[in-house]
DNA sequence: CATGAATGAGTATTCATTCAT
DNA sequence: GATGAATGAATACTCATTCAT
């Protein structure tokens, strides 16, 4: 029995893994089930089995990608102390998944910004459970004084994330694309500047 | 001949205005030919006679908004001198233009986001023409000692419109959505904070 | 615009007969819609101009043939005045529309025949309209006399037409058609035996 | 090994009898095998053990309802001698067997009516050996002298049970079923009436 | 024998585009 | 120029059937 849902979670991520690679390569639209079903090497009617139909596909891919990420995230978290050291390995490890998996970072960044209401509706939840993330971060740096607590915590967010989402669609669109992650310092330093709290004393 | 010509482009116009409207509505791919030909109170066939096609449509619908935004940008920023003054009204007119028609802002914020290569390319060279016009304004209040020279003018750039255009997202997708524009103060106390010169004699 | 009404509705006639064709010839579930579309000489998407589905195609279809044969039964029968004549007309009416076009015949006889409830239904309405036909004629012999009153209505049209309906089945299965409508003969005998009102004096 | 063919002999039974319940409630066409394989509680690919494939499945469940029909018919029409009262039997029996089991009822008048040419042909066997009995037991009828003897046998089953098929069709259809054994009375009254012979001595 | 996961052939329907009027 | 009827390519999804376990 175990073994038996060992195979099926298996099969589950052989399948959004080919859809991720086949979705980045043609898009989304032009993207036929016949192709991501032959770049996972099963037959069509066995993507069915395991997802409602294209949309699902879609959706579970991006929730299966962000769960993993957010797991490992919450994990090298763990290891930080100092607040704005915190924020910034939220902004580098953003960079850096990207940077990793530029298949993936096509995923992320065209693929899923589909204006079907009902994609983004499903797409929604756990966008919000990143941006939580994000904004937890941000509220203990203000608890622990680091931060100024006259600015919104969404709005630092996305002047952040809103940066940090410009700086890698124009990495991937670009197609001789050089490293990533560097660009973390310098939005952390505008950033940074902008946010951080008068020291005491002064 | 002079009356001809404005005929057409008085009916270009015309089908422009329905297809954004259709589009914001209905989204790009959700929407027919047929729907934007009766949405503008022409026949299907029409539409053939001014553009290339459903793809020509959005691409030129999006060249059209960005040429007379431009236009008015150019014009407006002429009678600002003070060169932060001139980056906050960039963000300021942004949301305005936003706030001003949701319609045209849906359009903008989502049905544009094609991830087709195709669409995506012809939309670049009118995009690239307006953040010129953002980091030409940059660059000025560089030169003029309003802002660090030590960060990339493009950098600077992103971290401003991204945020712009976090904002602006969150506001299209809310059904409730309040003023827009005020949203600019925050964003450019924090970044300005980031990218402010240090005063001279500090 | 007359003009174009007319142009219309013969186009539709020329999609009903080629599905009645089309369906007789291969089972209405076998058959295509490219099918009738290819028998009509028309394109796919044509079809879909005039009518809404396969379903749709069916119904309509049904429609069409039994309006005409009520048209035509109504002018006729009108020239009739004896009340068991005119009850032996239906029948033999009936049998020579059957046997006058044996694919027409076949189509209502086995391709109407479907166990789908919502076609069953869309058909019922002019189903009735014939059985309201039949039922008014065998009233009329009640109230000259001709028939018993002592038998409901309902169950003189069930013995009479389910008689003609087996004798059509087996003559639409049976590859060797012979002649159809002289079969209304030993029907009629029989059943006017059973419902003829006794002779007064008798 | 008796047991064993016991054994295969109940799981067909098992399996007949839930294709009927499912044909019944979803209609032939509509109903899949794996909704037959769970109304009979067994695996999808059992089904294949047992049976050709869905049509062999209709078809003998046919044959297995026939058969028993048949049977219990042979057994009851022993005990009457009437020539008469033995084809008010046969329609009396008809109309009990439908009233007792209405989804038997719907599959053999609905569902059993395919217009596939295959499966017509395979249940066409079984239902003549169903007419045979019935003509045999008219032609007793003529030898008795109770019958008329100058209609044509086939004729006055196909009225007898032409009206029988009729009301049993409407019986189904109707969602507020009464009593179908009684309306054997008046089919009765109006055929007999029409094929008894002429007492003798009129 | 029994299972049920996997298969892949088969099809109704949509809609961008064309072109005769 | 304008029309809108006609086109036909293109595709997600279902489900009867098989077969390794």
């Amino acid at each position: 029995m175990g073994a038996a849902q060992a195979r099926r979670a298996e099969r589950e991520r052989q399948i959004l893994e080919a859809a991720i690679r086949a979705f980045s390569r043609h898009g989304y639209h032009q993207c036929t089930v016949a192709q991501v079903a032959r770049e996972a090497g099963v037959a069509d009617g066995t993507i069915y089995i395991y997802f409602k139909g294209k949309d699902d596909l879609l959706v579970c891919a991006f929730r299966h990608v962000l769960e993993s990420i957010l797991e490992e995230l919450d994990r090298d978290l763990a290891g930080i102390t100092d607040p704005l050291g915190r924020i910034r390995f939220l902004v580098e490890r953003h960079l850096e998944v990207m940077e990793r998996d530029p298949e993936l970072a096509a995923f992320l960044q065209l693929q899923l910004r589909q204006p079907d209401a009902s994609i983004r509706q499903a797409i929604a939840e756990p966008l919000r459970a990143y941006a939580r993330k994000i904004e937890q971060v941000v509220d203990e740096a203000k608890a622990a004084g680091a931060v100024r607590t006259d600015l919104a915590t969404h709005v630092i967010r996305r002047v952040l994330f809103g940066a940090v989402d410009e700086t890698v669609s124009a990495w991937v669109l670009n197609p001789r694309r050089g490293p990533l992650k560097p660009k973390a310092q310098a939005i952390c330093d505008i950033v940074f500047h902008g946010i951080r709290a008068p020291r005491s004393g002064q």
